[in-house]
Parts: structure tokens; C-alpha cells; sequence
DNA sequence: AAAACTGTAACAATTATTATTACAATATAA
DNA sequence: TTATATTGTAATAATAATTGTTACAGTTTT
């Protein structure tokens, strides 16, 4: 999101940007399209396509793109065991973390609102 | 740490307490060792052993559990992968990353600074 | 028609997490 | 003083999650 920023009018391809974050285009990819759900970029397929912002860095906080990131998970989970259902604390304790877990979330959603992405990219 | 808190008085085996979370008593124990260099509980060795919150639970913060279980790391931690040098953004983004990464940890931490464990535990 | 892209599925490889086994050290109680 | 029940910790195995790769259909530009 920073490149796309940086060079705002440009298309990027999946493999350039890969290559900033030396990973693969299809881990790229991948990301694309949560991003796109959000309306935060645009991608155009074919020969000279790529991918770029849709909407001006001033207008994009890092919690826009942490929120499609994240998708429907908490940022800190539950444990895949299933607590004792005999024991007074574990019938319970998922049911009253999940208020911590949302907590959680709110809290790291509320901070990133703090920042845009333009804020951030010139700091480059 | 709501076992605990529900039972001061008693000493809680780490095969117990694996049992309400189901897992194992290692995990436990390794996860118990975390919490006595915060001085939160305390573990007696030989029969009849275990461990038992040390400090009243209205004086034991979610924030204090969470920073021991935490260590470290950030929550949310940069890629393995090392940015390409070459890069304008990614010669940089690690170092611009970890003011973020380190501003979510500490809205984390006011968040649960927010509830003790006592009044987590009046809960179930 | 060729080239250069995205999108996506299937699967492989790697890494991280969780579980298990084993046992030394310690403390209690018979 | 011996048997028993515990913590502490290391080593390793098993499982799960993440990341990477290959493949190719569909799209757009030249």
C-alpha cells in the first residue's frame, strides 16, 4: 500500500511488488482481493494491468486496511481446545474471552485511525 | 488464572488445570513459568505442590497477564522475509512497521489495563 | 496473434505450535 | 526412610498454519 501510494498513478503488477516484499505474486494476489472488496484499490487484468489505489492516501487510515486484512478473526484467538464443559471456569471462559478478543480488536482498530496511509508513506 | 483466582486457597495441580483447558501439563507449566517471573502466582514443588495466584486478584490487571503471556513480540510481527534493499519502501518499511506494531501493543495493553481478574472471574 | 497481466485452484514445502515422553529435583506422608 | 506426587525442563514427535509453487483460464494491449 506504501508503493501504491508513493507512485499513485502508476499499475503495479503482483510480481513487482513481490519482489519489495520477497515474497511470490500469488501471496499478492491473494491480498489484492481483500483489498478490492474494500474499495481501497483497483485491479485491471490483461497486458500493462496491475493494480492501484482508488482512492487518495489522505482518505485511507491504516485501520481501513488493517480491518480488511484481519477479515473475521479476532487478532488474538481462542484456543482450538475445547475447554472442560465439566468445569465451572472452562463452560465459560470462551464465551467471556470472546468480550476481551473484541476489546482487543477495537482497541487496535480505534489507534490506526490515528494514522493515514499518506501520513504514513512520507515518511519514506 | 480464573482457577486460580476462583480457589486461592488451594494449590492447583498443572495436570488439573490442563484438564479444564484441554491440553497437556506442559503447556501449562511452561506457560506457569511466564507467569511467577511477573511475581502473579507461585509454584510449590513435591506432593501435595502446585501453584496459587500470589497477589489478590483486584490487584491483577488482564494487562499484567498479557504482557507476561506476550514476552517479546510484538502482537503482530513483520514478515520472516527480508524486504528487498533496492527498494525505496522496502529498504525502510520494517523501521516505519515497528512504530506501528509497537503502538497497537500499547493500546492493547491500555485496553486490558481496563479489567482485574477479579472482576473477570465474578463473571462466571 | 503474441505478450503480459490478473484471478484462482490445487498442492507442496516450510515454519510454528502444540503434544508427548522422559526424567531429575523436590517435598510430603506413611 | 521409602513410596508417592508434584514441578521444572529438555528433547523430540506430531499436528496445524502459513507461505510458496505450479498451472492455467480469462483479459487486455500491442
Amino acid at each position: 500500500m506504501t508503493i501504491l501510494a508513493m507512485y499513485k498513478d502508476d499499475w503495479h503488477t503482483s510480481t513487482d511488488i513481490a519482489k519489495s516484499l520477497n515474497t511470490n505474486p500469488v501471496l499478492v494476489r491473494k491480498e489484492i482481493a481483500n483489498l478490492k472488496k474494500g474499495n481501497l484499490i483497483e485491479s485491471k487484468e490483461g497486458k500493462h494491468g496491475g493494480i492501484r489505489l482508488l482512492k487518495n492516501a489522505n482518505k485511507i487510515y491504516l485501520s481501513d486496511i488493517f480491518l480488511l486484512a484481519k477479515g473475521d478473526e479476532h487478532v488474538l484467538s481462542l484456543s482450538n481446545n475445547t475447554p472442560a464443559p465439566t468445569c465451572r471456569v472452562g463452560k465459560q471462559i470462551n464465551k467471556n474471552l470472546k468480550v476481551v478478543l473484541k476489546n482487543i480488536d477495537n482497541s487496535i482498530i480505534e489507534s490506526l485511525k490515528d494514522q493515514t496511509l499518506e501520513s504514513f508513506k512520507n515518511q519514506f
